[in-house]
DNA sequence: CGGTTTCTTGAACGAGGTCAAGTTGTGTGG
DNA sequence: CCACACAACTTGACCTCGTTCAAGAAACCG
């Protein structure tokens, strides 16, 4: 136990780092009722941190970086389901095995924890079900929301949705840096890397944003924007 | 630590009861735990059980009949979410609102399940948390699945999915009786009406399927219907 | 530097949308 | 039982938005 206190306590302190402008608690898991989290992972871009069909072992926290999770269709196109960033946690199954695979976008560090099944996880301690339960909330509302965009929006609508969600996501004012290329844009929104281009072209002619770089997006005009979508 | 926080965000598993047989048992809650069953309701086609943005202050199960939720855009279009059919649970919010609207799509009983305040810890049963846990994993597997198939897919595609979902739901064999619309359906998949009736035609003259009656499908040609999606 | 990857732009094409007309099915009242 | 009205569905013709194919520009890196 003394042991267990003492790896949850090094990596409690890793983690917080990382936690710092979280949108969600930032306490870590106890190391207790069916969880332990593992020594800290780092990945290069584009490396795989599980694939489709894996046995899901652990799900994952991200401490930096920021990582995507994807399917692959037979014709080898690729759909982005989520991106995760700083503080969030993806990777959960009530199955055997991942239903997706998970990749870094960027460089990034992630923390895995190990899971002993989720009945024993919150069975035991109504702290981490809680937890649990909140981030797999905050899961569905964010597929949810993904399916509504995929539906019935075109090209603009997505490309406004996307600049604006992960605005919302670095509060750090009306400067984004897209850690994510224009192919991941493509596949997360189910357009292809010319639209995507094109139109974020487009925006920046209406006035909308200024691309000072091709990852760098000032988003000039919020209101414009929200509009878009209605 | 966060205690207050775990707690806050725990709401739903305080708020839960007897969901013996996973995945989709058809008893219903025990009047125990933090849940107090209402009287089961009964709903008419297109009638409303909730409205985005109505406080919610229960969630439901699916007696009998079909019942989707949906978001409806500032131009009158409307994107459907999901369908929920008999012993399905919809309508869990982590927030205070309903985040989309629930409708009967053909005559329907509902049984709703009241949340209490935050206060509900005490007195909860563990071996319930899982249980609704796995309701909401359920929902959460689903919406990735359709986020999946919106993506990225051609409207045949995205009707072969459609049937090959709808007859995995009711195991009756290989005739299928649809209980929603061509509008309902154009809604869930994203494409129009006319694109569904097109292809529904299509796929019986390429001999995939019968239509016995524009709501009865036979799927003659289960193979077939698969290879679609590759 | 030169080679590679990422991004942008243009031109032509096509899947699905839009508009419009016609058909089938169903419930109602005579 | 039929006649009518109305909603759901089907089908056709045309058009648009986003894809595809192709080429070039910009950023990145050893």
């Amino acid at each position: 136990m003394s042991m267990s206190l003492a790896v949850r306590d090094s990596r409690f302190t890793a983690v917080q780092a990382g936690l710092a402008q979280a949108p969600w608690p930032t306490d870590s898991f106890p190391d207790k009722a069916g969880v332990v989290a593992g020594a800290s992972l780092h990945f290069t871009p584009d490396q795989e941190v599980y694939a489709e069909g894996d046995e899901a072992t652990a799900f994952y926290k991200v401490v930096s970086g920021v990582v995507r999770t994807c399917k692959f269709l037979s014709d080898g196109r690729r759909q982005i389901d989520a991106f995760y960033g700083e503080g969030e946690v993806f990777g959960f199954e009530t199955g055997r095995e991942h239903r997706l695979s998970a990749e870094a976008v960027s460089d990034c560090v992630v923390v895995p924890y190990r899971r002993r099944g989720f009945d024993t996880l919150a069975g035991r301690d109504d702290r981490v079900a809680g937890q649990l339960f909140s981030y797999v909330m905050r899961c569905l509302e964010r597929s949810q929301d993904h399916s509504l965009l995929l539906g019935r929006r075109s090209a603009s609508q997505k490309l406004a949705a996307f600049l604006l969600e992960m605005a919302a996501r670095r509060p750090g004012g009306a400067v984004i840096e897209l850690a994510m290329t224009r192919q991941d844009i493509a596949d997360y929104l189910g357009l292809t890397i010319e639209t995507v281009s094109r139109t974020l072209s487009q925006f920046e002619r209406d006035g909308l944003i200024t691309l000072s770089s091709a990852r760098r997006v000032g988003l000039t005009d919020l209101r414009g924007l929200r509009e878009l979508n209605a």
